[in-house]
RNA sequence: GGGCUCGUGGCCUAGUAUGGAUAAGGCACCGUCCUUCUAAGUCGGUGAUCGUGGGUCCAAAUCCCACCGAGCCCGCCA
């Protein structure tokens, strides 16, 4: 399987050997004049006497033409030649690019929201990106898992337990009631300064290991989780490990931690804390108590243990903690391993900023039901054919993607804003377009008899979808080099539109041509699929 | 005040890491194409001082400096 870069080698060793003061870095892919490209400003000599002398040295059989334009000499690599390699990859590994095993074991922790209210569209944000990263790295070869660390201690779970024991003691804890006691506790906060005591008091208890409490907590905590967990099923995310924080507190991990490093440590009053320059960054209350740094601390180390690789996916406001932590775990402990940071901006509505304790959040639950309902409505009238159970089928599908595509699309350090329009949005950039793009595709195959997949020459239309393919292998590089999904999400619609393109200009069935369009019609299919895998985009057969 | 991030047509996004050929898509708007494979599509058009000013360079959306605007952080919260 040649790659791009394989072709480039070749013809840099010749053009060195020409002119000396040439590197790899004069020669690129090239996405709009030709294939590779090399920049002569460097070269001081007529550019057509420049032409010559690269024509008549390089004449590898891989290369088409060769051209001048302005200060670049342009390559064109023979399309067949691209193709033929992308077919014997399919063929013996069932993918373009096949993967090169990579044994080192990565952990991708991603969402761990507080279990104290429904995930909305600003925490999602979190999850597609985490869970979009874990099946990129896997694609890639590496043995990648999830986890979400279970914020079930401190404060914020503490209030919820209090806020259900305060305003809904003689009922059942839910979702519903367990978020207004949570909602009210912090509106109440204000006026009585009592409950601040009881949370502080709770939470000494908590801490020194009273059982039945952490499980009541846990118990509260784990309904709010498990809504959590159904929201991220409709996305098709499933996170494949929950570790509990209180565990580390309950098997003293915390306490032992704070043992290793007390010559560090120094203390304010009986709160302890590192100081790192002029900054003191506290571990524990001057009550005893530990505090998230120092939870965290303990956490990370549990994860070096067992993986090679640690991913944290983390709002942008957690910039500042995530560098500390970094220079502890470096700088005081015997930290070995990898460890990566992504850091995404904050998802803000047209109203402003959301806040689940105020109530001012659009739901994950609430999206996709609206997008389900969209698109049951577009379908309706779209295919009036189509039963009841396809409709529905089709709804989750476009829910479930459209909602991953609209986040995972930008990169993940800009805010954004949620807008219904766009969100609801089946056009364009948009997931629909692809799943649709894909159909078309399904259609084609379906229809087709009767015919011998072949290679030959190429117009215009089948070159660009043949280069658009072949060049997946560096959309996915870059989006692992950079562990940015969205990379993958713009390249999939660059091949959505270059498949478009083909399937207007190229008639397939019963055209004399067929052999050879169904060969570029299979390759596209199993590309698509795979870079679609990777973002979470659900194709069907029929949409 | 200090730190980090972002600023690209009316709106949204790509391009910035590795400076290079007419700044690429989408939404909206105007117009085109269904007796042939799914029109959730296609093609064409209108629309950009790439935040502002300076610098480096043969060459800057991209690198450097300053400034302006937005977001986030600067807790014995998480």
């Amino acid at each position: 399987m040649l790659l791009f870069n394989d072709y480039k080698d070749i013809i840099l060793k010749k053009i060195k050997g020409l002119y000396g003061n040439i590197n790899a870095n004069d020669i690129e892919i090239s996405e709009n004049y030709g294939d590779l490209t090399l920049k002569i400003f460097k070269i001081k000599e007529n550019p057509e006497n420049i032409l010559m002398r690269i024509r008549s040295e390089v004449r590898d059989e891989f290369i088409e033409k060769i051209e001048l334009k302005n200060s670049y000499v342009n390559f064109f690599i023979k399309p067949v030649e691209m193709l033929k390699s992308m077919d014997e990859s399919i063929k013996h590994f069932s993918m373009y690019p096949n993967v090169f095993q990579d044994t080192s074991k990565v952990l991708v922790e991603h969402t761990s929201s507080n279990p104290t209210g429904p995930i909305h569209v600003g925490r999602i944000r979190n999850s597609i990106i985490g869970d979009s990263i874990f099946r990129l790295l896997d694609r890639y070869g590496y043995r990648a898992v999830t986890q979400y660390f279970v914020n079930d201690s401190g404060k914020q779970v503490i209030s919820l337990y209090l806020g259900h024991m305060r305003y809904h003691k003689n009922e059942k804890p839910n979702l519903e009631n367990l978020l207004d006691g949570y909602q009210r506790i912090y509106r109440d906060m204000d006026a009585d300064h009592g409950i601040e005591k009881e949370i502080e008091q709770l939470d000494e208890r908590y801490e020194n290991g009273d059982k039945d409490l952490i499980a009541s907590i846990q118990e509260v905590a784990s309904i709010v989780l498990d809504s959590i967990k159904s929201s991220l099923k409709k996305l098709g995310i499933e996170i494949s490990t929950y570790v509990w924080e209180s565990n580390f507190i309950l098997y003293g991990e915390v306490d032992k931690m704070l043992y290793d490093i007390s010559s560090e440590l120094k203390s304010e009053g009986s709160a302890k804390y590192l100081a790192i320059g002029d900054k003191k960054i506290f571990l524990t209350r001057t009550d005893g108590t530990s505090l998230y740094f120092a939870r965290d601390i303990v956490y990370h180390l549990f994860k070096a243990q067992n993986f090679d690789w640690i991913i944290d996916v983390l709002g942008e406001d957690h910039k500042n903690h995530a560098g500390n932590l970094d220079f502890v775990l470096k700088n005081y402990f015997d930290f070995e391993s990898k460890i990566n940071y992504v850091f995404y901006g904050f998802v803000s509505l047209e109203s402003g900023k959301m806040s689940t304790r105020k109530g001012r959040i659009v739901t994950v639950n609430d999206l996709y039901d609206k997008t389900m309902d969209e698109s049951v409505k577009i379908i309706r009238v779209k295919r009036p054919s189509y039963g009841d159970e396809q409709i529905s089928k089709i709804s989750r599908a476009i829910a479930s993607s459209s909602i991953r595509f609209n986040i995972i699309k930008v990169n993940a350090n800009k805010p954004i804003t949620f807008k219904w329009s766009e969100a609801l949005n089946f056009e364009g950039d948009s997931a629909p377009y692809i799943m649709y793009s894909y159909a078309r595709a399904c259609s084609i195959l379906k229809k087709s008899k009767s015919y011998v997949e072949s290679f030959g020459e190429y117009n215009e239309y089948e070159r660009k979808l043949i280069k658009t393919m072949y060049i997946y292998p560096y959309y996915l590089k870059g989006s692992v080099d950079f562990l940015r999904p969205d990379i993958i999400a713009n390249y999939i619609l660059l091949l959505s539109k270059a498949f478009n393109d083909f399937y207007l200009n190229c008639p397939i069935i019963n055209d004399p041509e067929m052999g050879k369009r169904i060969k570029l019609l299979t390759t596209f299919k199993r590309i698509l699929e795979d870079s679609s895998s990777i973002i979470g985009i659900d194709l069907l057969d029929e949409i």
